[in-house]
DNA sequence: ACGATCGTGTCAACAGTGTTGACATCGGTC
DNA sequence: GACCGATGTCAACACTGTTGACACGATCGT
């Protein structure tokens, strides 16, 4: 908010006197640490359930660095929560069977941390930067690798409706405790959610 | 923190007894000022964007009496949120034709206040009551009435995928804001996902 | 050697949240 | 009138995200 006599130039110039990331060695240890705990909160306990306070105290900090270093809570979770993913080199691959093997996909992923990491940025997305960021991996993952390789009409909005079903699936999964579907034997998984995703990439076969 | 609401026989507290839930006129209406308060807020704005006393001062109260009558933030979310429904009436129905009708009946519901609370509600699915309502819900509305007619192998199960393939879509327009599925022509979009349905439903039929 | 500067950490405070308890006020019954 | 329960008001608690002021240590120019 300082220079304002002779500095005219450096007004608009981004970040001059606040503190802001951390350059040294000793910062960016903490930082990690930070990132470690907020990753691992997050996670357990969602958005709205992890204080900033908490992440700190886990990383043996303060709270005023969290945000010195992070800018925003919101900031922290987006750079600390890991998107799901990566299902590019199985979208972008052939088109025989890729409904069972992206289902099977969906499902390898369940034990592991990004079902939890899926469920707090689904709750957390009342944050349009959240949103964003969903809505961005969707397109990434899912619409960008395989319209192209669509053959019929709206290979599109086909490409999205697989989505939706994929995300729909990742529902019973992480949102809604399904019983039903988490303890289902996955080959019948596999081959009926797969077969019902097949329709929309095969399309106008029969 | 509140766990009496079944106990409690008598108390043999001498005289003061808690402040209860309204009984008289007077009480009925303010507590009917707050519900639709908290209904339009929460509608809008979702469970962490709107505040206690933002409801109360809508409804031209205090905040403390929001609490008073409806014991929590959490429970007056839950008694003034409506459930998207009712799919009862169509999942009871006939087979034929049945995944068609499913998304049209949700792409129906799509400009109502449904999509709206449906939203608030996945976001606020951290509590474990609104999960509990969210799983209720898909219960009634899908696998109780529809698993009975469905022959074939694993009939539960798939009614359950349906619903899943469902909160898909829903997804697709209430939690990410897919514009080419909600500005996508609402026949190819029941023609579409009403196919991938229908293999669920008549599932061994090639 | 000094002092200035910068990166890093600590602390207190702000406005806002959900929730609770103490008090005030009204309407009706003896 | 006095009592009493239902309804409303106000202040306070502990907690949240965030900000600013200040203290320490190292590094650098002189």
């Amino acid at each position: 908010m300082n220079a304002d006599a002779l500095g005219a130039l450096d007004s608009a110039a981004p970040g001059v006197a606040r503190p802001r990331a951390p350059t040294g060695e000793k910062g960016r240890v903490t930082r990690a640490a930070i990132a470690d705990a907020a990753t691992k909160l997050f996670s357990k306990h969602g958005f709205a359930g992890t204080s900033v306070r908490a992440v700190a105290s886990d990383a043996g900090t303060d709270s005023a660095l969290v945000i010195r270093y992070f800018g925003s809570k919101e900031q922290l979770f987006l750079e600390t929560m890991p998107m799901i993913g990566q299902f590019e080199h199985i979208t972008a691959g052939a088109l025989d069977g890729l409904g069972r093997r992206l289902v099977d996909s969906v499902l390898g992923a369940q034990q592991a941390t990004q079902i939890s990491a899926y469920r707090a940025l689904v709750r957390a997305s009342d944050s349009s930067l959240v949103r964003q960021r969903l809505v961005q991996a969707q397109q990434d993952m899912f619409v960008t690798p395989l319209a192209p390789n669509l053959t019929g009409p709206n290979p599109e909005l086909r490409a999205r409706l697989v989505a939706a079903q994929l995300s729909g699936l990742l529902d019973a999964l992480a949102i809604f405790p399904d019983e039903a579907i988490t303890a289902a034997d996955r080959d019948v998984l596999i081959e009926l959610y797969g077969a019902a995703i097949q329709v929309l990439i095969d399309w106008p076969t029969a």
